[in-house]
DNA sequence: ACATTAAAGTTAAACGTTTTTATTGTGCGG
DNA sequence: CCGCACAATAAAAACGTTTAACTTTAATGT
């Protein structure tokens, strides 16, 4: 037989599918009781919602598009980001809701403007997720220019307010910072994700403000910006170990970046503890399998994650921006003492 | 003002929506000179088809399914799979097709069979993804009853031929075998996946295989199954390092459990290269950033899961599963002479 | 008792397509 | 010059749903 639909209830009860849709759809313009039968006769014929005919009439598409910025095909340097994980959490948060994740993965920054222009002017989705802003976000402003529900992973700094979920990096380095001062670290040097994006020009704040209470100059030779890879965090470390004035702790972004540092001590003969420590912030949770396993701020990713997909459904439902607005502050795991030991 | 559709290019051009609508389908019944006057209206007007209805009167859905399991929140540990890049492949090769993405993200094989029925039985794609094939796959099983499109990242041993992709398990663990027994290994461990998953039994039978040609006798201490991740490449470390004979080699299915089994040297105290060398089969280029590096077999991840999204299109199109078989043979990169030093 | 109102349904239109069926016009053989 | 085939287009129905507008029935107030 073909699939039942509403028509296939109304014969079923004797109703009009009128009745029959709006009992479905708990209208008070239908007695309890006929609710109660109509629900029964659905039941009984295993009748499921076509979305296909919903989205048609209403014009809603029940989808979220999750905007995924992902290194080209030539790209193969890992970045060490769980977006597997995010997308996930999105999904899951999701799962009670009609709504569905759509995917659209991206290989550059510019193309997710054009991609967005295209989901907000054709309304392919009901709602947006887009992570790595910048602190000038244009996406933000064409969403917002649209009145267009959306949810970023990351903050923006010059746009208006909008919905959006982080880590609270700012607090992580200021206590980084300070906990390294602390146990006697004067050169500190920061690894840092590409300039543009906002994060990184939070980081590199708190990064100096933390410098400076601490009573420590800030020299530019120590940071660094750039993609988050293994190569990336080796690099840094083979060239700034050779600095006249060489860094005795590193605050690397990511795991990627920190593995790659280990990979620089390695090659350049140094030792953790001794030479030097490295510190991270950590979603995967992988760094306390580094050999000597490290400090890190962790923040399992699924929080936030979920977070966002329930931050998506309520933005869609209408609610204000202002008020799905969350810094998560990142556990610190102390794995290392970090205070250098000269032998 | 609104949306142009197929109504307003009938107002534009004075024909009937009929013909417009058969005109842009390329159908034979409209002179050229029509559609060209059609096509110019459209592009005057800025028309773009508005799925939905195409969705509900065709009952196509222009969905691919893409099954994803991600281990639950509570579950922490990384098992380094590049699914975001798997998604981004299967959805850059999808880019020219009227063919989305659509994530399904389950918590376990028993939901991913309840999701994938529902998605046959009530059609809400037109075509799935799946990953983590078993040696039996009751989902392959009932898309195969159900007639369904599908291709699967992983081959199945005892169901009935249908489209897939995968890296060449056999060879890789053949080749691997052989070139560590030539260089003097006779106690080689093999840390292998999950016992269920399809390619564990490809590897371990590949194995037991080598191991006969190469002349070394199966120890089965020597083998492990698991969740790939670092956890479980350092406890088996641990484990089989303090066996009365212990092996010099370790063959790990991916870079999360052989970053463990780093670990676990470093706990033990053993030396890469002297008392035991680590390989593995890899798809994010990070463990040339272990130390020191070891050598492994490397594929791309972008390859395979262009290769499924190219595969479902065709196999949508009704081709045969038959033509729609792929293994991918990795690439080996000898980062390690992997030859013992005793010093 | 009768108009008024509220409650509970029904009818019909609409969303944007595709596709089957019907209509019109043209050239052709006889 | 008449019927016929064929090409090109038009008309209409259909996919499954929601919703505005309407109808019927029962309850209410005076």
């Amino acid at each position: 037989m073909s699939r039942p639909t509403i028509k296939t209830i109304a014969q079923e009860t004797g109703l009009s599918i009128a009745t029959v849709s709006k009992a479905l759809n708990d209208s008070p313009q239908v007695r309890p009781e006929t609710r109660a039968l109509v629900v029964a006769a659905a039941e009984r014929v295993g009748y499921q919602l076509n979305m296909h005919g919903v989205q048609l009439r209403t014009g809603k598409t029940y989808q979220v598009a999750a905007i995924m910025t992902a290194p080209g095909p030539k790209q193969n340097e890992w970045e060490g980001v769980e977006y597997a994980q995010l997308l996930s959490g999105i999904s899951w948060a999701l799962e009670d809701s009609p709504y569905r994740v759509s995917l659209y993965a991206v290989r550059s920054f510019e193309e997710s403007i054009a991609t967005i222009r295209q989901i907000v002017s054709l309304k392919k989705a009901d709602g947006i997720i887009v992570s790595g802003t910048h602190a000038d976000d244009p996406r933000v402003r064409l969403m917002q220019e649209a009145d267009f529900p959306f949810v970023t992973y990351g903050t923006t700094i010059h746009n208006a307010p909008h919905a959006y979920v982080d880590a609270d990096n700012e607090q992580m380095i200021r206590l980084s910072v300070a906990r390294l001062a602390e146990r006697g670290h004067s050169r500190i040097a920061l690894i840092n994700p590409m300039a543009d994006l906002s994060y990184s020009l939070t980081r590199l704040e708190a990064y100096r403000k933390a410098l400076d209470i601490a009573g420590l100059v800030f020299d530019p030779a120590l940071t660094a910006h750039g993609h988050l890879t293994p190569a990336f965090g080796r690099e840094n470390v083979l060239h700034m170990s050779s600095l006249p004035n060489p860094p005795t702790a590193y605050i690397c972004a990511n795991e990627a970046s920190a593995l790659g540092a280990f990979s620089g001590f390695h090659a350049r003969g140094l030792v953790h503890g001794r030479d030097a420590v490295i510190n991270a912030t950590d979603d995967l949770n992988v760094s306390q399998y580094f050999a000597p396993p490290i400090t890190t701020y962790f923040l399992p990713i699924h929080e936030p994650s979920e977070m966002l997909g329930r931050y998506i459904l309520r933005r869609m439902e209408g609610e204000a921006p202002e008020a799905l607005q969350t810094l998560i502050m990142p556990k610190l795991i102390e794995r290392s003492d970090d205070r250098l030991v000269k032998s």
